[in-house]
DNA sequence: AATGAATGAGGCTTCATTCAT
DNA sequence: GATGAATGAAGCCTCATTCAT
């Protein structure tokens, strides 16, 4: 999955071959096959693993009875923690267009994740923090926002010193909160 | 080139045959041959045209001596209008990873827009208007949370109505503005 | 289709590459795909071919007026015109088990003809010409007894003179007919 | 065996993989190579095993001394029995061209058979009670209509009643016999 | 003896590209 | 200029066979 992981970050679904991922892994192509039905059943079990384990650590981390800018800040550094440590994960899951080939099972887990971003805003919101607006709107903001930032940082184009993470998610907050 | 948007659009570059492509424009396969050297050729005609048509429009609109808030707003406007007259277009340039199979050209087109951009900032950022942080970052943060939106509204997740809209742009600049 | 035929007669239709098909029609494998949308689609388009044909051919030659012991006689003879003419042809569509790969339209072609034989015997029996037992089982003998001497004439068992395909065809006749 | 025989009959030989007998036999497909050297090895013995019963039985219960009408009439039952207790495995010998994966020795059990089959048609013949023409002809006649009727019977064309039997078998009779 | 993961050659099929018409 | 049949390399996947356990 690693290898695949890897081949499917540079070239994407339809432009890895699965003998390549099998010379990455240094096995045989047909070994592949034990383990997962067809190529699309692999893409899948990758996007599974990894947008689980964000929806894993964020639910973990989350501090139900923190203020909202807490919160917000947690899961920021949260997601940042993420990122940093799986780079090759989030930009497998965040810079492709994966439409065409995820099934049922795996959409819905990227809608149970967005489903718990948007209840968090419109909690916010009630306590008069965020902007009042559709809730959608802002979580969709912040996190391309932050999909641009992490893009940028993984194409050389920024380093994240603590004091741009820092900025950065200053930056989000005040995206989204009234002032 | 309007058939062969929609199909690299809905299913990729790697994902996208020939046939389809013609069977979509209702010409014979061979017929792009007369117009493209290859498919990677027509690939990077594509992304030329419509990344050198914002950069047309944006430059087009650019008030050069309105001040930065006036100027913000006016690209971001302009960057919507042409999302939405164009929403294949701008979701072909936007959500698919391109790196595997991009020109030096057509790259170029890109690189000469984000600079454009980061000029911009740089000169509010010396007017005290903008955060005093790596100009990159902050055109990042607004271009992220841009195509976040776009995304949402193409996956019909929120509908852009005028009140939508101006609190979206409102919110970017808050994004990077000083307070 | 011909080099088809010849390789599903020489090693079954699961036997059979489509890369041998096409080496031995002297054309590229992806040229079969051009008129076949499959293999399974190949081997229906033969059966249905073949197939046909002995229905055409039969229905042509049949005697509607003639007495039964004409008409068999007149059916049988087109029969081994038939399957000498077109031995290959003969060989695939009956000696080999086809029921894996058929499909509802190659399977009713078949089954007509065999109505057609029924309806023929029954006749036959009201007049009191043939025996009085099931008409399937007449027909199914006979064909069997015709089959079993083309298999065996195919297999240079048997020489296939004019005695021998008189013999053959007064013995099929006293088969199924009353003493 | 027994699956190896199943999967053969629905699939044919180069339609049925290895791993489908095992998992039909709820073994490993391992352990079939410890008995067996090959898929053609299992095939041959296979093919050997069935064609020996059916030599065995018609040896056992051929009626040496019997008038020629008897010992038809005993082969015809006995081969009847056999099909009818091992309906897979007379499909399997029967329905399928196995030419392309037989060994010179499972051919060679069947050409034993066919001439103990024509060498008893010769003896009738000089006793002038069969038909004077090719003695392989006759033999393949009632062969290919017991073929032929077994067939009919196994796609559920026909059912063997007592009547039937006893109909089918005087009909084969008649096929060879003078009058 | 039995297992079943691993192998990699080979099968079916697709598709970028060519070229005669 | 346009066509679309033809090509054959390459992709996905299967499967006969091996072998460490």
């Amino acid at each position: 999955m690693e290898a695949a992981l890897q081949c499917f970050v540079d070239r994407g679904f339809h432009g890895t071959a699965i003998p390549e991922i099998a010379a990455r892994a240094k096995i045989a192509s047909g070994t592949i096959y034990h383990y997962f039905a067809s190529k699309e059943a692999l893409v899948n079990a990758l996007y599974r693993k990894w947008k689980s384990e964000v929806a894993r650590r964020v639910l973990a981390a989350f501090p139900q009875t923190a203020p909202p800018r807490e919160q917000f800040r947690v899961l920021w550094n949260e997601m940042l923690a993420y990122a940093k440590a799986h780079p090759a994960a989030f930009a497998f899951v965040e810079y492709h267009n994966h439409s065409s080939y995820l099934d049922a099972e795996s959409l819905a887990i990227d809608r149970n994740l967005k489903d718990f971003g948007v209840a968090m805003v419109v909690r916010a919101q009630q306590e008069g923090l965020l902007k009042p607006v559709s809730p959608v709107l802002l979580m969709e903001l912040v996190f391309g926002a932050f999909n641009g930032m992490m893009r940028a940082h993984w194409e050389r184009r920024i380093e994240m010193t603590p004091e741009v993470i820092s900025a950065a998610e200053q930056a989000c907050w005040d995206t989204v909160s009234t002032h």
